[in-house]
DNA sequence: ATACTGTACTAAGAAAACTAGTACAGTTTC
DNA sequence: GAAACTGTACTAGTTTTCTTAGTACAGTAT
């Protein structure tokens, strides 16, 4: 499915919370597709199932799967979990915005930083 | 001098280094203008010295303060300091507009996050 | 001298992340 | 119905990271 970057200072179930939302919102992973079942994911990962585990339950306390016991996981993608998203995201992209601000940062390179892939949508 | 938030989830010797950063780049505090004392920072936010130390420590490997023995600690602005903050910066705003290009998120609402604040310097 | 400075070091505590193993109830497949 | 799945809950233990505690040393300022 994936790998995950032991480097990394960012625990691995937050790495795997942050693909999978990446999957799901760019629709990789369709709306009510199957989601691989916690112990098969943490088998091929080499990890506990316990961090699947954690990691699937967050991402549907965030509105992005649905886990139904004895069934399996599938993904969903609430218009809800969307907007929380975003305003999440921009919160981040604001704060880093007025630093850069202190940074000799002119408007230009600003506007070019959103016009450099705005055609990549895959 | 300032307060730490202890239910972030982010160390205490990442805020303290945050915190900093900024201050130093927005100009708060001025190139070569002394920085509080290890122990009496430490003291001050009721944290361990080896806290701060790190805390400075890792600052002076990004060059945004020069510690000398005996003397203190001041802060320094580099170009090459700034520079490698800036493209930190860079990279996380891109990767943030990427996932928000998947979130039907329009051109003009990306143009706007960049304008907001267009005239909000301190 | 005294009181500061940064730095280095060891030891221990506390918290977070991760692993290991077991168990149970529900579902699917045959 | 039996076997093999599924998610979930739970306890226990390990590992890693963060933080504290305390001591020590050398250099600087007053």
């Amino acid at each position: 499915m994936f790998s995950l970057d032991y480097r990394d200072s960012k625990p691995i179930y937050e790495q795997i919370k942050d693909r999978f939302r990446t999957l799901i919102i760019s629709g990789v992973i369709e709306e009510g597709e199957r989601m691989p079942s916690v112990r098969s994911l943490a088998s091929s990962l080499s990890v506990n199932p316990n961090t699947i585990q954690r990691a699937y339950r967050e991402l549907e306390q965030e509105g992005y799967l649905l886990s139904i016991p004895g069934k399996g996981s599938i993904a969903t993608h609430s218009k809800e979990a969307d907007q929380h998203r975003k305003e999440e995201l921009f919160r981040e992209i604001r704060k880093n915005i007025r630093e850069l601000r202190n940074l000799s940062v002119t408007e230009d390179e600003l506007l070019q930083l959103l016009k450099e892939d705005e055609t990549v949508h895959d």
